[in-house]
DNA sequence: TATAGAATTGACGTAAACGTAAAAGGCGCA
DNA sequence: TGCGCCTTTTACGTTTACGTCAATTCTATA
């Protein structure tokens, strides 16, 4: 038993037998999205994948693709891995997804007025920070003007 | 033994300075703050506060409300407490500090980095987020559109 | 004196997202 | 057939700044 990797090229040893199926192992995944092994492992134990297994290997599918992408946009935009398992879980294959839709965009106005907030926490850090520079060059100027000219 | 009650500022049991030492105990000084005991006990805990004993309890000088102010302030642009701790400690009373000031600066110029950088990744969620938004918002409207004119 | 309000020292809990062994099983290849 | 590489599961460790009891003591006041 098996499989493995693209059905195209050859370049590798292993080949698939069934049409199209363009499983990878947790090795090639890891490498393809950038990250590590553990990361994987981990969001399947926190149940946002779900591969497919040939014995204990784990096989990703393109559908497992397509959620790590998800996973890691919703990253990105200051998700937690919660709130983006929360929303994969609505979808439906089935269905028009209109609840999963709403829930996302509910939570997507949540997470952006956060992340403004934030932006504004930051910016003030930012001056209050430059302001404290400004205060000590200030004071180390005074510490050595008063020598002579200039120099450092 | 009992001083404080900040009305008999004289002389008590311990003296090591001089009179006119406006000592508070932890609640007073936790609301003077706006942190909680168990702040002020943690961040003693750490070395970057050394309030005075009267038996077992804390009082709080203006040299400790000085450094909390410090503290504070370092908290609020970033810094984390081991970074004040290292600033803290340079202090000398009787130096010109200058050591000291150019920690505060080399820190302060690194911290100041990481800021805007924070920024520009909350700028880039914030843009990222906002057009997924839109996209969803899209897929609503197209949802629910097709149907007849519009509401929700 | 009884009760409520401060204060003390532990010490475990929390959040988020993995990192980092450890021990073991398979597989291809020279 | 031994080596090396990939993979597996299990499980404790990390980081930061406290939160949240718990048990106890001290004190002020009605």
């Amino acid at each position: 038993m098996k499989l493995i990797s693209a059905g195209e090229t050859a370049a590798n040893t292993n080949m698939s037998i069934e049409a199209g199926e363009d499983l990878v192992r947790i090795g090639e995944m890891a490498k393809k999205y950038g990250v590590t092994l553990r990361t994987l492992r981990f969001y399947e134990d926190k149940g946002l994948l779900n591969p497919q297994r040939d014995g204990s290997t784990r096989l990703y599918t393109r559908r497992d693709k397509a959620r790590l992408k998800l996973i890691l946009l919703g990253r990105k935009v200051g998700f937690s891995l919660r709130d983006v398992k929360q929303m994969m879980d609505l979808y439906d294959p089935t269905g028009s997804n209109t609840k999963q839709l709403k829930l996302a965009l509910d939570k997507s106005e949540k997470q952006l007025a956060r992340l403004q907030k934030q932006r504004a926490l930051i910016d003030d850090a930012i001056s209050e920070l430059s302001g404290s520079m400004s205060a000590v060059r200030q004071m180390l100027a005074e510490r050595s003007a008063p020598q002579a000219s200039a120099a450092s």
